[in-house]
RNA sequence: GGCGGCGUAGCUCAGGUGGUCAGAGCAUACGGUUCAUACCCGUAGUGUCGCUGGUUCGAGUCCAGCCGCCGCUACCA
């Protein structure tokens, strides 16, 4: 009998930064689904890894005077360093850098070149030398045709790149998620692709030219292959394909890639349509979950306000943060993240409900029975009641993971577990204990050790050391990890006469030392985002006069100013109009960034940004403490 | 500005297709218990279900408008 597969997979990370909360959510939830599959006898794959091309790779090595490969390595091992601190049981790990995907790459792409899906096609339009891009016609004919910033004329210029027949997919596309509801999930999600894909989709460009950290097209070595391709496809060369076709036989198509929202689209749309191409299978499902969003505003890296897993768990303690990870938000909605939330989390339902649990059973079982589990006697109506609330536990729990409701999943145990502490109180072992009824002690404890059976067992997928403390207070012999589901679905695996052995609380309670009411909430613990002073030096920040200011037709908050910055009047598109009236502007001196690269805002050309400063509700202009030179560098 | 979503007890949120849908957990108060990590069990709440109209015998639940948030996007460079 061959055992189901089970193939997972997370996105692939890319290195340029540090991890963060949101990317161990991800993988930790990915983990926990992976290990349920396992326990339920599944065989399964489950695979992460990193997307280590492209230009910002690129730059970010030439930055610190490194080749990429010198650059991304440390970065990668890094993230390995969090998975396995996370306890991340993945079964492989990809690098997009690695030959076995470099192959699978170009032979995809070779692939769906040849059958016609790509072709070499032409970019064209009007280019900066200085800037390095193009610009649309109607770009073009605003400027003149001439570039401000580099002051050259812009060239006409065509360059050969090449694009994916996305286009003629849309109505298989389309199809097939009509026809597999399970397809894109949640349901939100799936709306959202429908829309995309009916409002119409245009053949990728999936080749570059202007950069070349990335793996050539191999039948056009100056073209290197741009992310779609190259990243997405790790989900082949993962479970191996072209390498090993027992494995890739075995558990392609995947069985759920899971990703976040933001990147539903990739893998709803574009994804599935080169697999098409390819005459492969399409995956079973893509499931996008929300963030976790900072209190007070979304988690960014510029911001500096990134929560550090690895803090997180020094601090707490590994199981505490998956399980709020897993528990506070369903999965799937955005949810907010502090951690006054998660000391609550810890504090109740771990503390409090299970750690209390466990350690009350143990010490009553010690001081009543002398640590023995006796053998239970006639069962009376409150145990049999307890012992089906036990036995329909698993089922809830298999139920939420399926759907992918991993906080439901952990709310049955949860349920379990309060219906085992109110068991107690209902059958008071103490008082049968005065009343030296032992056939009623050994009952009631049989029955708790039963539960907390089943609970260490139903959490193994979600914690992975608690399940492993109660299996040993418990005296069972080997790990919870390895009961099998089957264990789950009978009563009666505990051995009469097994001794228990009482050990340290599970999970301490979490001290706040905050004042009585109405405090503030505890600081969220974040790593700010350091720069070098190198970095801040590559901004031109000068001091300019202002000598001319307009409204915008049509644009209700922007003016365009004229500044002098001394060595030449610059054209800077401001969105102050809500503050500022054009009148009371002109003679006031302003920081402006004289370096920004411009850009065309409602039809005008930008060449700066003046600087302000705005809390929300006001805007002020940054302005120098008495009359500066035009020109003058600020620092 | 456009598109999408949301606004339900102090807090976080559940509430297919309109009629026990006014709920859960946390926090709070009170009671119980004493095996236990000042824990557990029970009870009690409070809510104009954002506002205003409308459809209906009847609307958190449908429609319109408004207000306020959030996301994406655009004119935040």
């Amino acid at each position: 009998m061959t055992r189901p597969t089970y193939y997972i997979t997370t996105p692939i990370y890319y290195p340029s930064n540090r991890l963060h909360i949101g990317h161990a959510y991800t993988t930790v939830a990915a983990d926990a689904v992976a290990r349920f599959k396992r326990l339920q006898g599944c065989d399964v794959w489950f695979l992460t890894g990193t997307d280590e091309h492209g230009r910002k790779i690129e730059e970010r090595a030439a930055q610190e005077g490194k080749t990429p490969r010198e650059f991304v390595d440390p970065v990668v091992a890094g993230i390995k360093e969090l998975w396995q601190l996370l306890h991340i049981r993945y079964d492989d790990f990809i690098r997009t850098t690695e030959e076995r995907h470099v192959r699978v790459v170009q032979e995809l792409f070779t692939r769906v070149h040849q059958s016609g899906d790509i072709y070499a096609g032409e970019y064209e339009g009007w280019y900066c030398v200085g800037c390095e891009t193009y610009f649309t016609d109607t770009q073009a004919k605003d400027m003149d045709g001439h570039c401000r910033e580099h002051d050259r004329p812009l060239e006409r210029l065509r360059e050969r790149a090449y694009f994916f027949r996305l286009s003629k997919y849309a109505g298989r596309l389309l199809r097939h998620i009509e026809d597999h509801p399970g397809f894109i999930r949640p349901e939100s999600r799936r709306n959202e692709v429908l829309a995309l894909i009916r409002g119409g989709l245009e053949d990728l460009c999936v080749s570059r030219t202007s950069f070349s950290w990335g793996i050539p097209v191999p039948f056009d070595p100056q073209h290197v292959i741009y992310v779609w391709f190259d990243a997405l496809s790790n989900y082949l060369s993962g479970c191996g394909y072209l390498q090993d076709e027992t494995r890739y036989g075995k558990y392609w198509p995947a069985d759920l890639h899971l990703t976040g929202k933001e990147i539903v689209r990739f893998h709803a749309v574009i994804w599935p349509a080169i697999l098409m191409a390819a005459g492969l299978a399409l995956p079973k499902c893509v499931f996008g979950h929300g963030w976790l969003v900072l209190e007070g505003g979304k988690m960014s890296k510029t911001l500096g306000n990134v929560v550090d897993p690895v803090v997180l768990v020094g601090k707490y303690g590994l199981d505490a943060v998956r399980y709020f990870l897993l528990r506070e938000v369903p999965f799937g909605a955005d949810g907010i993240y502090h951690e006054e939330a998660l000391i609550a989390r810890s504090n109740a339902d771990l503390a409090n409900d299970l750690g209390n649990l466990v350690h009350r059973t143990l010490a009553m079982i010690k001081r009543f029975q002398h640590g023995i589990v006796a053998a239970p006697v006639r069962p009376e109506a409150i145990d049999d009641q307890f012992r089906e609330a036990v036995l329909a536990t698993p089922a809830a729990v298999e139920q939420a993971v399926d759907g992918l409701e991993l906080s439901n999943a952990l709310g049955a145990i949860g349920r379990l577990v309060s219906a085992s502490n109110k068991y107690i109180d209902t059958t008071a072992p103490w008082a049968h204990f005065r009343d030296g009824n032992e056939g009623r002690l050994a009952t009631i404890f049989y029955h708790l050790c039963e539960a907390l059976r089943v609970v260490a067992v139903l959490l193994t997928p979600f914690l992975v050391e608690t399940p492993g403390k109660i299996w040993q207070c418990l005296g069972l012999a080997g790990h919870p990890g390895e009961q099998g589901w089957e264990s789950l679905t009978v009563w009666g695996f505990t051995r009469p006469g097994s001794r228990v052995q009482e050990g340290p609380p599970l999970f301490p309670r979490i001290e706040t030392s905050r004042p009585a009411e109405g405090g503030p909430p505890p600081k969220i613990h974040v790593e700010p985002a350091t720069v070098e002073i190198d970095d801040f030096r590559r901004l031109d920040l000068r001091i300019g006069t202002i000598v001319e200011a307009q409204a915008m037709p049509g644009a209700a908050r922007l003016l365009r100013l004229v500044v002098d910055v001394g060595a030449a009047r610059r054209q800077v598109v401001a969105g102050i109009a809500g503050e500022y009236e054009p009148g009371e502007l002109a003679g006031r001196q302003v920081v402006v960034v004289v370096n920004l690269k411009p850009v065309k805002l409602r039809g005008v050309e930008s060449q700066g940004m003046i600087l302000t400063a705005g809390d929300g509700d006001r805007l002020r202009l940054l302005v120098p403490d008495g009359p500066v030179k035009e020109g003058s560098p600020v620092s």
